[in-house]
DNA sequence: GTTAGTTTTAAACACCTGTTTTAAACATAA
DNA sequence: TTATGTTTAAAACAGGTGTTTAAAACTAAC
């Protein structure tokens, strides 16, 4: 087993940025979680920062590689179904079927995944963004492309804010999921999971993907 | 002027907030942005909690009051359309204007609210989730309830749900709007203010709300 | 003017943070 | 075995955090 101490870090990590953000979690709490000597961090990923980008390159790697591979298959593939409807939910369940393969392949799950996606957006760490986007922009750039087909009634500048829109209400979903249940204590609804929460999402995402542009009502 | 050293502190404590969230922003930059003595936070407000529930009520609790009087005032209108989208973009028109209401008199407000509402979510541990839903629940609560005559078609499970996945799109895409334009550099889309965000979610929402229910595509 | 209550101030407190240091333990090859 | 390079270990470092203290300054009432 080569370096069995990294990846220790990065599973305790993992769930622990997941759990609390990257701000909130301190490199002692991930370093006794994965019983490991506080050094250790700094020798092998060099700072915190380090750590950070090395946990989030474990999730996107894998995911951005089966996104590149659907998307081919897609486009070699005959789809000419003229319903633009039907064509955003078969992308839209590419990205939810890229997320699950990644999930399964990984030790954690796609709650993981989710709120690190949302920390990695709301808390504002530059650097992190950067690398993200530097990493693996293209590959969502060209699921967004692909996208771009089948939402043409809309200028540019109005589709990406609609994929924002869309994005969000994905990753939100999944991140605070046990969130909701919490607040009701079971008595509203009851549990969901990601599997379905994502299932649920393909039809809505499509539907509001084709949803009008009004100033107002 | 009463007590305008507890005003200087919100209105600073307000925009670092809303600038770089809650746990990134110190004490001691709040009371130097407002000219304040540091032991005045702690005086005042007894600590950085209960100051950051001061902030978040001063939205919260003008919003719930002019959610209470708007949706008193559709009720009372007679509102038989026959046509379930239109009164969903009314209600849904209802929620933005009456955050737009109170963001009007403090621009930071809405900000501010977003990101509570996603760090209250995401938090697994969330004494101010308990704080927001005891203080402000009966509002939403009272929203829901109107909401659900116009999605008659589900089940209270799958109703609530979809209610989830809603507030999620708007939460997400209000508390990290600046987080897309950092990413594109403004290459692909100009800057959105939050009220035009909200604008364009009223539709799309609207939208998602009456989507299909389907196990897959 | 004196008193009582409130607010402000500067300093210190106790604790936590990421990082570095120095030495020890380990592994591997000559 | 000796030598060399790598990994772990305990401790300390320098700085930041929220909070508290005790004295000073202010404000109003008698």
């Amino acid at each position: 087993m080569t370096h069995a101490t990294t990846d220790r870090i990065l599973d305790a990590a993992e769930v622990e940025f997941a759990a609390h953000g990257f701000v909130e979690t301190s490199v002692r709490t991930i370093t006794t979680k994965a019983k490991v000597n506080l050094a250790a961090v700094n020798y092998h990923f060099g700072s915190k920062k380090g750590l950070i980008q090395a946990v989030t390159d474990r999730f996107l790697g894998p995911l951005s590689q089966q996104l590149q591979i659907q998307l081919n298959a897609y486009e070699k593939s005959a789809h000419q179904s003229q319903n633009d409807e039907h064509e955003l939910r078969i992308l839209f369940n590419i990205l939810a079927q890229s997320c699950q393969y990644v999930a399964q392949h990984n030790h954690h799950s796609l709650a993981v995944f989710a709120r690190l996606i949302n920390t990695a957006y709301s808390q504002s760490q530059g650097h992190l963004r950067k690398h993200l986007t530097k990493q693996y922009g293209a590959s969502f750039l060209y699921f967004m492309k692909i996208l771009r087909q089948f939402m043409p009634v809309m200028t540019n500048e109005q589709f990406f804010w609609r994929f924002h829109y869309l994005l969000g209400m994905l990753v939100f979903s999944l991140s605070s999921s046990e969130a909701l249940l919490a607040i009701c204590e079971g008595e509203y609804a009851s549990h969901r999971g990601l599997d379905q929460i994502m299932a649920d999402l393909v039809p809505i995402m499509a539907s509001a993907a084709q949803a009008p542009i009004l100033g107002d009502c």
